[in-house]
Parts: structure tokens; sequence; C-alpha cells
DNA sequence: TATTGTTATACTCTATAACTATA
DNA sequence: TATAGTTATAGAGTATAACAATA
């Protein structure tokens, strides 16, 4: 049985954070899904149907996501040449520059919250959070 | 300095329970948005621009936002006595028990990863993310 | 037949700008 | 003049259903 303090810090936490996410990307004109679709793809290349499944998304919402961002040249598409029913999405150059500035702004929009925690404490938040999220085999879970 | 390790956990456990609550709100016909509208009001009167400004959002959105909680019968307003430009925004009974089920929904659904941890880790994780969020200040507080 | 992806459609969420009513 | 709220408008995100191409 889990107390409700931990049930209600993990929901106050995720509105902060998301806060802060949400607000980082629209400094940056991005929504929180497309922040999402270029972590997903900074460092491997996956198939729209692959990166529906790993949002929870259905795969018509990510034609228009990718769409959009293709628009923008934050993103390609591919055929594959194994199956030549899908298609492979990558990052551009601008695509992966802009990702690293995102995730640096992220990390210094966090800081006034997680340095107020001393290091050992840090190093133990970190640990219970993944702890905690190990049986997690939700949709959100990335590849 | 705080870690990647860190900021990682966060995000990633901010992604997950977001994943959580979306699910749920769902199932409820709620969006996120309406979910926290809900619990904001569940035990207090509200104004119009004060919950817009709790939310981070604009006063529009939140005309809209009450408007269809309102045609759903979840939520009323009512002009204020005090000053006849503003509107108290307040549940009705089928939107109090309705924020009820759905927080016990959330507590259901997250208790798998939770109850993973014994209750001392729990007890810690509730504290170091509260004391992590001691800092904040942001719109996305709780009035 | 089943799968991958797109398109058409509809609804919610969101902000900006213009407006009304009240202070 | 300034503030509280609504409305009109536009764009993004989302799902469902129908479709084309490929397997």
């Amino acid at each position: 049985m889990t107390s409700d303090a931990l049930v209600d810090a993990l929901v106050r936490s995720t509105f902060e954070v998301t806060a802060v996410l949400t607000r980082i990307g629209a400094e940056n004109d991005l929504s929180l899904t497309q922040m999402r679709v270029l972590g997903i793809v900074r460092d491997r290349r996956v198939r729209m149907s692959d990166l529906a499944a790993f949002l929870g998304l259905d795969k018509s919402t990510l034609s228009g996501l990718v769409d959009r961002a293709e628009k923008r040249g934050l993103l390609a598409r591919e055929k594959s040449t194994q199956d030549r029913r899908v298609f492979d999405v990558y990052p551009t150059a601008a695509g992966l520059q802009l990702t690293e500035r995102v995730y640096q702004e992220i990390r210094a929009a966090l800081a006034p919250s997680t340095d107020h925690l001393e290091p050992e404490r840090q190093e133990r938040l970190a640990e219970l959070l993944e702890a905690m999220m190990v049986p997690w085999t939700g949709s959100a879970q990335r590849p």
C-alpha cells in the first residue's frame, strides 16, 4: 500500500517538471511531443509505426507531427530499402543541434531545484526514481 | 552541479507519470488540463483569472475549458457579488464525484510502481521530491 | 489478407486580438 | 483607464475512418 504522500509528490513533481519542459519547448517553438520525438530519434533511426508505439499515439498523429517537423527542417523521412511500405525518421543537423540546445536548457532550468539538494541526496533521488520505474512497461517507455 | 542521471530520471518519470495520467483522463473523457482544473477547484472556489494564472494559461483558454466542463455538468460558474466582473468557478456534485474516482484510479495505476519500493524507500522518495520542489515558485504551483 | 503510412474529418487545447462590462 | 471575462480566429495535437501501396 502506497501512502498518499508519495502519489501526491509524484503527481505534483510531474506537473512542475512538465511546466518547465513546456516553457522551454515554447521558447523553441516545440511542443512536448515534438521534444519527445527529437529525443527518441536523437541517436537512432526509427520507423513511423515504432515512433507511434513508443509515444502511445496513433500512426496518423505521427504523420502530422513528422510533417510539421520536416517542413521546419528538423526531421527527415527516408523510405526503407527492406520494406518499401516503411519510412524511417531521422534528425537533420539542425534538428540535432536544436535537440542538444533544448536539453541543455532543460538542465539549466531544473538546476535551481535539483541543486537545492546536496549531491548525496541527488544521487539517492535519482536511484529511487529509477528503482520505482523498473516495473514500468507502458507505452511511454523509450525504445 | 546536478548530474545528468538525476535530470534524466526526472524527465523520464515525468513522461511515465504523464502517460498514466493521460490514459486515466482519456478513460474518463478528461484532458490533463481538465483534471488539473478539477483538482484545483476540488476544495475551494476560484475565480477564472486565478485559475488561468495557476495553470499558466491565457484567460481565453480558461473560458473554453470551463465552458466544456460546464456543458458536461462537472463545473459551474457564479458571478461574484463583490466584483460583478468576476466569475467564481466551483465543481458540481457530479464533478466532485468524478474527481474522487479519477484520483483513486491514479493511485491504483501508480501502485504497481510505487509498491515496488519498500515503505521506507517510498517515504524517502516522497521526502526528496518535496525537498526538491521547495524552491519552486513557477506558475504550475497549486494555489 | 495483413501491415505501413497518408489523408479527410472532427474535436480539444492553446494563444492573440478585439470586444463588453465593470471598476 | 485598467481589469475580468468572452468571442472570433487560427494553428497544433489528437483519434477515427477510409484509403493506397506493399507484403
